[in-house]
DNA sequence: TTTACAGGTGTAAAAATTACACTTAATAGC
DNA sequence: GCTATTAAGTGTAATTTTTACACCTGTAAA
């Protein structure tokens, strides 16, 4: 037991809102507790942050580790310090949303020996902690940001037709949008590349596929820019 | 030394960035630092989080503390937690940004024997640790903010005339708006009461004052509404 | 060959935003 | 007390943006 301080000091924890897109529906990775307190219950990954770890790198480390999610988007959300959160001591969250193409990624779990599933938003269980509230903030930050930041396009495939981007969308907002004005606002932020390919997948009519251009989009983001639909 | 943990742990501070109006400018207040490290150079005020306190009220404890502050708006910012922050040992901080009614408070330092001022966001020194950087952060979020929530009511006296309000959303956004789209636009909003009375203090023509109405504003709040000036 | 189904496309009406200039009420200086 | 100065206050027309809306197309399955 080697470190002591003059005060008690609260343990730190990351703790990641992992959103997907899949089957028409916004899902929300989540983990079941193996140990006490919360045993069994569902949670959202996470854990403590390490001595010599910024709080960004502890949350992908996190996620690598307990769901071998890598390469996604991470961005802070908002850091939870409430007095009894935890039952066992004083635990200072700061919690992160994260985007990931479910395409890319194993279906659920990945590495550690806890289960993990995505739940649609609209029904997920009864969480461990305060994960409720966290999750409701990171759906807030989402159908908010989604307005002004096309980030979107981190839930797809790398190939897309607009329809599936308007899916997704429709999903995030809960309303349904007008496909027209939808395309026409869109392709007007010139973000998006027309590929010469199209959806085969399907028994119907091909879509023409799209890919998304990152160089336009950092230029946009820099400048700042409005996405309303 | 009383407290001892299995793992290094870091200490936990909040920092607030401050907002003020005042002489047709955005202004920041600091404090100068009277210990190392960093003596003598101006820092934004805060201090170590206690063990059974919220970060909230540790963010108010300190304005209370430092600048006699307080019955101000206040928002959590962002969590700052580079490793080598602080050259003494790790240091997370919750960063918080709070508007203040300059006319309501003294002019700069209230109680702790800290020198404490008030500074032109475009010309503050040389801070502290990385608090340049909280604040960038914290004026990107007050420039986002205004224009989806019209928190400007905060940094106003509790009366106050349209060209008040008009030369506060110009410091802040650094840009002219036009002052009869400016005052449709906010009277369109219904959240402005004419008062009776007007202001006579300038040596020209009396303007008529108005104030906030607090319950419309929160009405609205909840539904969320867009304020594009 | 027909049917089912999502893909794809344009225009007109309505609403919101922008640009713009003069009169009014008070004080200060002569 | 007359004049100059200063900010207060006010409306409309042009432009731009947003919204609402319906039919034809291409493929696969029946």
């Amino acid at each position: 037991m080697p470190f002591t301080y003059q005060y008690r000091r609260a343990a730190l924890t990351v703790d990641c809102v992992v959103f997907g897109f899949d089957e028409g529906a916004l899902k929300v990775l989540l983990i079941r507790r193996g140990i006490e307190p919360y045993q069994n219950r569902w949670a959202l990954p996470g854990g403590f942050v390490r001595p010599d770890e910024t709080l960004d790198a502890a949350a992908l480390r996190e996620l690598q580790e307990e769901t071998g999610l890598s390469e996604i988007y991470l961005e802070q959300l908002y850091t939870f310090g409430g007095i009894d959160r935890d039952p066992r001591e004083r635990v200072i969250s700061v919690a992160y949303f994260a985007l990931v193409r479910r395409a890319d990624h194993l279906p659920a779990a990945a590495t550690d020996a806890a289960e993990a599933a995505w739940f649609e938003v609209e029904k997920v269980p009864s969480l461990a902690f305060d994960h409720a509230e966290i999750l409701r903030l990171a759906l807030e930050r989402l159908r908010g940001k989604i307005r002004w930041q096309p980030v979107g396009f981190e839930l797809l495939p790398r190939k897309f037709t607009l329809t599936q981007f308007q899916a997704l969308y429709e999903a995030i907002l809960g309303r349904e949008l007008d496909k027209r004005n939808f395309r026409k606002k869109l392709l007007a932020l010139d973000l998006l590349v027309p590929l010469e390919e199209f959806s085969t997948a399907a028994s119907r009519r091909p879509a023409q596929l799209f890919r998304f251009d990152h160089r336009k989009y950092q230029a946009l983001t820099r400048k700042g820019f409005i996405f309303d639909l």
